[in-house]
DNA sequence: ACCTAGGAAGATCGT
DNA sequence: CTTCCTAGGT
C-alpha cells in the first residue's frame, strides 16, 4: 500500500555512530521532533503515538494501516521504549510480514535484521515451539506437515481402523481436525457430540491417535504450531513468563482474521509478566470447554489482576453478548501491574477467512477483552477515486453486524466502475485481454494491472489467453512451486536426513526412483515399525539384518540406509546446497528424470535446480526446511512488467491502479458452496470479499460476468451476481464486452440491468442449441483439432479463439458474430507444421524447444521463460 | 513388482 | 476437464 501521503524516506545520517542496532539508528533519525510523524493525519498519528495500554485501530481499506503499524514500530524504537527484540509483531501472511520489513527498512534506512519477532503467527509460534520442543514431546528438528502429508497420514489411520474412506474421506476428517485446532481444542476438549459425527463416532478417537502419530513422527501440522504452543505455555508457566517479559509491545495485523487459537495465544502473551502466584499458575491448564461444549475463553486467562474472577468455575460468557459485570471483574487494567501494550489493527469489513476459523467476533469484542482499550478509526481513504469507493462502501452496507465505518476520500470522482457481460468465460478472458492491451496503449504499466478471481481455477483461462496474446503475466500464489512432485520428492529426501523419524517422507521416496521396494516391502516395514513402535527408518535398519525380504529388495534397502547415513554424516561438513546436489545425484533421482523422455522432464530438472538455488539464501538445511514448510511461496522476479493474476484472498493488502474482477456470477461469486455451508454468514463473508476486491483499485475497477461457464467440464448457464445489483447505480457504468459480440445482439440492458439475462436463457430452445446438445457427447470432429472447416458454421474462421480446446459447445448457439482479430484467423487448423523437438523462436519468450503438439497449439519449453503453451503461428523455426 | 488403461469421483479460499 | 484409485495384464 503506497498512499500518496506516504512519508519520504529518510536515510540514516552517514556519520552516526553505528554502535547501536536499529534502535540506535531509529533514535538517530529523530532529531528534535519525530520526523516520521509528519504527514500522518490526526487519527493515524494518534494510533502511532498511543503506546500505552491496549489499542484497537479500525482501519478501513486504503487508510494507511500498514503505515501506521510500521510507523508505530519506528516510534517505539525511537522513543527508546523497547529494543527490536522486545517487539512482537504478527501478521497472517508472509507477504504482509515481508512488506512490513521492507517498509521498516525504508523508514529506518537499513535492513531490519534486528526485528526477530516480526513474522506470521505460524512462523513465530513454530519458532517458540522449536526452542522448547521437548516440553511438548517433540524434538527441535520436528517436521511441519503440509496438507498432503496430513491427508496421507489420516488415510493410514482410517485404514487401521477399518473405516471406509469412501464414506468417510480423509479430507473431511482433516477438515474437522483443522477446525478443532483452530478453535484451540485438543482431543480431550472436543465436544463429544461433535467428535461423534465422523466415522460412526470414531472421530474423537481418530483425532487422538492422529496426535499420537504426529509425536511418533516428530511432526506437527499447521494447527499444532499454535495449539501445541498454547499447551506449552499453559503447562509451563515459567516458559510463558519468559516470553511475557520479553515482549514489551505486541502488534497484530489483520486482527479480524484471528481464530480462537490465535486469540488464546495472544491472550497468554499479552498478560503482564508477573509474579504469578503458585495458585494462579496452577489454574492455568484449565479446560477450554464449558458444559455446553462451547469454546470457553474466560477460564484461560491467568491474568493476575483478576485472580478471583479467573478462578470462578462457572463458564462465563465472554463469548456471546459481552456481560459488563463479568468484564469489569476481569479488568486487567485494574491490576497493579500495567496492562500489556498490545495494538491490534484490523477491519471487520475485510474479514474473509471465516472458513479458516477466523472469528470476526474477536475484533468486535476487543474492547471487552482488553478493558480500557482505546479504539481509533481510520476512515480517510488515500487509495481509490470517488466512484470506486462509493461502490465499495455501498456494497458493504448490505452487511449487518459491522462495527461501521464510513470511508471517505478527498480524491476526484474518477472513472465509474464498469460492469461488462460476456457470453462465456472465454469471451470474458478475451475481453479483458483487449482492455488490457488498450490500457497498455494508453501508457498504463502492466505492473499496475491486476486480475482478481474468486477461485484459482478461473486463472487458467486467462493464462491461456495471455499466452496467445504474448502478454506477460505473473501468477501470484498460483500453482505452488513446493507442491510439484519433483520438489516434494527432493524435499522428502532432505527431510529424512533432517529428521529420521519422518516416516511420511521416507515412505515417499523409499521407492523413488524405483528400487524394487514395492507395496509388499513397504507393508512389511510398516508391520515391523508398528510392532516395535519405532520409525520406519529404524525398522528398515533392523529388517535388512534379517532375511524377511527377498535378497534383491534387501540389498537395495541396505544400500539406501547406508546412503542416508553417509549423507547425515556429510551434513556436518558439507554446505547444505552441495549436500542437496549430492543427495539428488547419488540417490539416482536426477538420473530418473534425465532418462525420462516425457515432455515435462526437462522442466522438472529445472525446478530441481531452482530449488537448490533457493536454498542458498538459508544458513543450513534446517532453516531451509523450516522456511519452505511455512512459506510455500516462490518469490519470482518481480521487476519485470507483467499483469498480476491472483485470487481475491491473496490480493488482500495489495493495490493496483487497474483492477479487473471477472466471474461475478451467482454460484461462483458468491460461491454456492459457501452459501450452502455458512448460510447468511457465508454470504456476508463473500460480500466482504467483494468489498476487498473493489477496494484494491486505485483508479479503475472493471467487473465482469459471463453467462455461461464450464463447471466440472460441463457448460452451465449462470446469472449475474447479486452483488452487481447492490452497487450504487450512480457510480457504475454498463459496458459492452469488447471481446466479442455481446450476446446475440441483445442490445442494451434493461432498466433493471440484468433482468434480461434470464430471458436470454430462452434462446436455449433454439434449434442451434439443441443441435449442439445432441452433438455434445461426441462433439469432437474427425480430426483432433476440432471442427473441420466445412463443418464450422463460421466459414472456417474460428471466432472462439484457439484451435478447439474449451468451447466446442457454445459455438453453434452464438448469434451474429464479430470475428475477432487476425490472431484467431491465423490458426491453421488441426495439423501443425512443427514437429517435436523443433527449435523455435517466439517474439516474447525467446528461444525454446517444442515438447508437445496438440493441433495448432504447441507446448514449448523456452530457455528462459519456462514451459508455455502457444499457438503455432506465433513461433518461427529458429 | 511394475505398468497401463479405464472408471469413478471431485473442485474455493491458504498458514 | 482433472486427478486419484483400482484392476488386470505383463
Amino acid at each position: 500500500m503506497t498512499e500518496p501521503n506516504r512519508v519520504s524516506r529518510f536515510p540514516a545520517p552517514d556519520h552516526q555512530p553505528v554502535a547501536g542496532g536499529i534502535a540506535a539508528r531509529a533514535r538517530a533519525t529523530t532529531t528534535g521532533g519525530a520526523r516520521y510523524l509528519a504527514g500522518l493525519n490526526p487519527e493515524q498519528r494518534d494510533a502511532v503515538e498511543t503506546l500505552d495500554g491496549p489499542v484497537l485501530v479500525l482501519a478501513g481499506a486504503g487508510t494507511g494501516k500498514t503505515r501506521v503499524l510500521t510507523t508505530r514500530i519506528a516510534h517505539i524504537l525511537s522513543q527508546g521504549r523497547a529494543r527490536p527484540g522486545e517487539i512482537l509483531s504478527v501478521t497472517f501472511t508472509n507477504k504482509a510480514a515481508r512488506e512490513m520489513k521492507t517498509r521498516l527498512a525504508e523508514m529506518l534506512g537499513q535492513a531490519v535484521e534486528g526485528m526477530p519477532w516480526l513474522g506470521t503467527f505460524h512462523a513465530i509460534a513454530g519458532r517458540i515451539l522449536r526452542s522448547h520442543a521437548e516440553l511438548v514431546q517433540l524434538k527441535s528438528n520436528f517436521t511441519v506437515l503440509d496438507v498432503d502429508d496430513q491427508i496421507r497420514l489420516l488415510k493410514q489411520l482410517l485404514q487401521a481402523e477399518n473405516i471406509d474412506d469412501k464414506r468417510w474421506p480423509a479430507r473431511m476428517l482433516a477438515g474437522l481436525i483443522d477446525g478443532w485446532k483452530n478453535r484451540g481444542l485438543s482431543p480431550s476438549q472436543v465436544p463429544s457430540g461433535e467428535a461423534a459425527v465422523f466415522g460412526n463416532g470414531k472421530g474423537g478417537k481418530l483425532y487422538t491417535s492422529y496426535q499420537e502419530r504426529l509425536k511418533i513422527l516428530n511432526a506437527a501440522d499447521f494447527g499444532d504450531l499454535l495449539l501445541e504452543n498454547i499447551r506449552l505455555f499453559r503447562e509451563n508457566p515459567d516458559v510463558l513468563r519468559q516470553y511475557q517479559t520479553r515482549f514489551k509491545f505486541i502488534l497484530v495485523d489483520e486482527y479480524q482474521d484471528t481464530n480462537v487459537a490465535q486469540y488464546l495465544w495472544l491472550r497468554l502473551l499479552s498478560q503482564a509478566p508477573s509474579s504469578l502466584t503458585p495458585a494462579t499458575s496452577a489454574a492455568v491448564p484449565s479446560p477450554l470447554v464449558g458444559e455446553g461444549g462451547s469454546v470457553e475463553r474466560s477460564e484461560t486467562e491467568p491474568g493476575e489482576g483478576s485472580v478471583s474472577a479467573d478462578r470462578d468455575p462457572s463458564p462465563a460468557s465472554l463469548r456471546s453478548a459481552p456481560s459488563p459485570t463479568r468484564g469489569e471483574g476481569r479488568d486487567i487494567s485494574a491490576a497493579t501491574t500495567p496492562p500489556k501494550n498490545i495494538c491490534c489493527v484490523g477491519d471487520d469489513d475485510q474479514s474473509i477467512y471465516g472458513w479458516r476459523g477466523a472469528e470476526v467476533d474477536n475484533i468486535l469484542r476487543f474492547e471487552h477483552d482488553f478493558p480500557g482499550a482505546k479504539v481509533i478509526r481510520l476512515e480517510r481513504n488515500y487509495r481509490s477515486t470517488g466512484h470506486i469507493l462509493a461502490a465499495a462502501s455501498h456494497l458493504i452496507t448490505h452487511n449487518e453486524g459491522r462495527l461501521g465505518k464510513t470511508l471517505r476520500t478527498e480524491d476526484v470522482e474518477g472513472e465509474k466502475v464498469t460492469v461488462t457481460g460476456a457470453w462465456d468465460s472465454e469471451e470474458e478472458a478475451r475481453g479483458i485481454g483487449e482492455e488490457i492491451e488498450e490500457l497498455q496503449r494508453k501508457g498504463e504499466h502492466l505492473n499496475d494491472i491486476a486480475i482478481l478471481v474468486r477461485a484459482s481455477y478461473q486463472m487458467r483461462e486467462f493464462e491461456d489467453r495471455f499466452v496467445t496474446l504474448g502478454l506477460p503475466y505473473r501468477v501470484i500464489g498460483g500453482p505452488r512451486f513446493y507442491e510439484r512432485a519433483e520438489i516434494r520428492d527432493a524435499l522428502a529426501y532432505l527431510r529424512v536426513i533432517n529428521s529420521p523419524a519422518d516416516d511420511l517422507a521416507f515412505e515417499r521416496i523409499v521407492n523413488v526412483p524405483k528400487r524394487g521396494l514395492g507395496d509388499a516391502a513397504v507393508q512389511m516395514l510398516h508391520d515391523h515399525a508398528r510392532k516395535r513402535r519405532i520409525p520406519l527408518f529404524e525398522a528398515a535398519r533392523a529388517v535388512v539384518e534379517t532375511d524377511e525380504l527377498k535378497p534383491k529388495a534387501r540389498g537395495s534397502l541396505r544400500q539406501l540406509i547406508l546412503q542416508f547415513e553417509r549423507w547425515r554424516a556429510q551434513r556436518e561438513v558439507t554446505p547444505h546446497t552441495e549436500l542437496a546436489e549430492i543427495v539428488l545425484d547419488e540417490s539416482g533421482y536426477t538420473e530418473m528424470w534425465q532418462k525420462d523422455r516425457s515432455a515435462d522432464a526437462a522442466g522438472r530438472l529445472d525446478n530441481l535446480k531452482e530449488l537448490i538455488r533457493s536454498m542458498e539464501e538459508f544458513e543450513n538445511l534446517h532453516g531451509f526446511l523450516e522456511h519452505i514448510s511455512l512459506v510455500m511461496d516462490r518469490e519470482g522476479a518481480a521487476d519485470e512488467e507483467a499483469v498480476s493474476l491472483m485470487t481475491l484472498h491473496s490480493a488482500k493488502g495489495l493495490e493496483f491502479d487497474n483492477v479487473f474482477l471477472p466471474g461475478w456470477e451467482e454460484g461462483l461469486f458468491p460461491s454456492q458452496r459457501t452459501l450452502d455451508e455458512q448460510g447468511r454468514a457465508g454470504l456476508e463473508e463473500e460480500r466482504r470479499l467483494a468489498h476487498v476486491g473493489l477496494t484494491r483499485a486505485r483508479r479503475r475497477a472493471k467487473l465482469y460476468f459471463a453467462t455461461n461457464r464450464r463447471i466440472h467440464g460441463t457448460w452451465t448457464t449462470t446469472i449475474p451476481s447479486r452483488f452487481l445489483d447492490e452497487l450504487p447505480a450512480d457510480s457504475v457504468e454498463i459496458t459492452e464486452s469488447k471481446g466479442g459480440s455481446g450476446w446475440g445482439g441483445a442490445g442494451g440492458y434493461g432498466p433493471s440491468r440484468f433482468d434480461n439475462v434470464e430471458s436470454f436463457g430462452s434462446s436455449y430452445a433454439t434449434p442451434g442449441w439443441q443441435r449442439a446438445q445432441a452433438r455434445r457427447p461426441g462433439a469432437r470432429g474427425p480430426s483432433e483439432g476440432g471442427f473441420k472447416e466445412e463443418q464450422s458454421p463460421f466459414g472456417g474462421r474460428d471466432p472462439f479463439g484457439g484451435g478447439g480446446f474449451g468451447g466446442n459447445f457454445g459455438r453453434n448457439k452464438r448469434g451474429p458474430l464479430t470475428i475477432e482479430g487476425e490472431l484467431v484467423a491465423k490458426s491453421t487448423g488441426a495439423t501443425s507444421e512443427f514437429a517435436l523437438d523443433d527449435r523455435v523462436f517466439h517474439q516474447k519468450f525467446g528461444y525454446g524447444r517444442v515438447v508437445k503438439i496438440d493441433g495448432n497449439k504447441l507446448t514449448i519449453a523456452f530457455d528462459k521463460a519456462g514451459e508455455k503453451k502457444v499457438v503455432d503461428s506465433f513461433v518461427a523455426r529458429a
